[in-house]
DNA sequence: TTGTAAGCGTTATCAA
DNA sequence: TTGATAACGCTTACAA
């Protein structure tokens, strides 16, 4: 420990070269004979070299950070979009500086000023907090994930095409009626699609609809409560019918499921449901859970290609500054699983 | 973007000090008079500085970086526990360079090496692949938490205790046989601890019981076939006992239960079954989850307390290296729910 | 209270 | 193919 660390002066003393030629070695070694990078391969063996990234950093201001805003890590859609994002180290090399903000901005904004200071070469931003303009603002290449992306570059499920597949699949399952349960959605929000999709669906084949917007709270005490109400609700207003029910995601689904087997001890006839996200949650329910499924794994290969293509950019001498945004869409995977016909 | 950042020198310049002033002004600006300190405030405004870190980690070799070792984020163990160490952000002010190895060890090897050339300061380990010693000897501070622990210092949960609460609870709900399913753990881990306190309550008691120490699997296929056999075996060879059953976490608790649901309708009276760790899905299943739970809040900040006592100590003149490593275990606490009586 | 000057460990530029 | 020298942005003795 107290063995100081061996440095390229060390190498360059040690070798008899100067450092330039050691770091020569490390950078573009086919510049040294083979008989030279064999000395000093030995040199680096013998001394039981380190590298140290932070000189490197200060001399070159490559740092091959990444900073990673997450709203949370309680939604089991954004710790499994982390995994995939984090699992693209083997491919691209990029660390990643990993920040979850639970939603306060303030909070968001210091850690991502600290990022800055630290010269992350790009952001990943799966929290909807901070506006776009203002992301864009810190001039570092900026993907954004599933939130509002006016002005950054941004990859998000087809949510029109999850709404579609949704209403259709209900419709087909001979529902009377079908209901979709969402929040209050801002129109700037990728999501807000899912609404329109499943409308224009209804309107268009003339199936009777109905969208119960409200937020459904942030525990499961509140979610269930809430879903009672509207179960409540919807029993009340279609006694026999059959209803088709579109839940905002699995999590919610699987409430409503959970709760529809308590009451009933199974899933009655009078119910079809089908969820979004196509998480863990949806397999592993009661019954299983039909789901309109989000590509996770290729969303964050997007999302670092994107980001990857706009850091190299900068490196350039005369880096071509992004003109326009990139947005890439992925389409969304229907899966049929139980609670649908 | 082409203007250049502002640095300390910058500063200097336009304000008549030296560097030096203006390195104080930031870290002990109580030795500038007031005025001072107010003219380098207002240049800062004035050039729109931003500060740069990497300079300052050069010269003073402090990154404030923990490296982080997660197995994976599909367990929603891991994921809670990355919440709450990610959390410790506003009381410690250390980032996390996070990495999920997959169980992988020559690539989670790969990683450490390249934490270490970025200067972090300490590390926190959730993955059990690579052995305390090694982790060791890369001399830098580790904590790990709920895996071995020989060499470095831990957290972990109180599993024998855990593994005793559970037992007793399932003994005082009239089970005529306790069942124990879990997998085959090494008996380094701190988890073998639950398979002895369960053991020892139930020959304390004279309660008959059976372990059933076997690997259920990494996908909910193979999870569900597991345990579609267990109970097959169970039900034969007790077919009139009421069991109950302590399962190695709340996922498989869950699978368990829904099983049971499926196959009955309900949960039978013949069965208790208790789960581990207090996730979201013990909560959230078809019948609220007796569980032990972890207290995952207050093992993430011990964590960083030990870690952060650690690392402080190294920044001193004369650090006093740890003789030896601490460990700290937290209690779990029983959550009964409605699947015991 | 403030300044001078020497680092920290690399990479970049130019010259040989 | 190699080397000398100057950055990179900040901290830290030591001196004033």
């Amino acid at each position: 420990m107290k063995t100081k660390k061996v440095t390229f002066a060390d190498i360059a003393k040690y070798t008899g070269f100067s450092k330039t030629t050691i770091s020569r070695y490390f950078n573009d070694p086919d510049s040294l004979t083979l008989e030279n990078q064999q000395k000093i391969a030995d040199a680096l063996d013998a001394l039981d070299y380190k590298e140290n990234k932070v000189g490197r950093i200060l001399a070159s201001g490559r740092t091959e950070f990444i900073g990673l805003i997450i709203p949370n890590l309680y939604m089991h859609y954004y710790s499994e979009m982390l995994n995939q994002i984090l699992a693209t180290y083997e491919t691209y090399g990029y660390k990643f500086l990993v920040f979850a903000g639970n939603e306060k901005a303030d909070v968001e904004r210091k850690y991502i000023e600290e990022l800055m200071a630290y010269n992350i070469e790009g952001m990943i931003v799966l929290s909807p907090t901070i506006p776009s303009d203002e992301l864009a603002s810190y001039n570092v290449p900026v993907v954004g994930i599933e939130r509002e992306d006016r002005y950054i570059s941004s990859v998000n499920t087809d949510n029109y095409m999850g709404g579609v597949q949704a209403a259709s699949l209900l419709r087909k399952s001979d529902c009377d009626i079908l209901i979709h349960v969402n929040g209050n959605i801002p129109d700037t929000s990728p999501a807000s699609g899912r609404i329109k999709g499943f409308v224009d669906v209804c309107e268009e084949y003339n199936v009777p609809y109905e969208l119960i917007l409200t937020h459904l709270g942030n525990t499961f005490e509140k979610n269930r409560n809430k879903i009672e109400e509207i179960v409540a609700l919807l029993e009340k207003k279609y006694p026999d019918k059959k209803k088709g029910i579109f839940m905002p995601n699995d999590t919610h689904a699987n409430v409503l499921l959970n709760y529809l087997f308590q009451k009933y001890g199974k899933l009655p006839e009078t119910y079809q449901i089908i969820g979004f996200d196509n998480s863990p949650i949806s397999r592993e329910a009661v019954i299983p859970t039909s789901t309109v499924g989000q590509q996770i794994s290729l969303i964050a290969n997007e999302a670092m290609k994107i980001l990857s293509d706009q850091m190299e950019e900068r490196k350039k001498r005369r880096p071509a500054p992004l003109k326009e945004p990139v947005h890439k869409i992925i389409p969304p995977i229907l899966i049929r699983r139980e609670t649908t016909a």
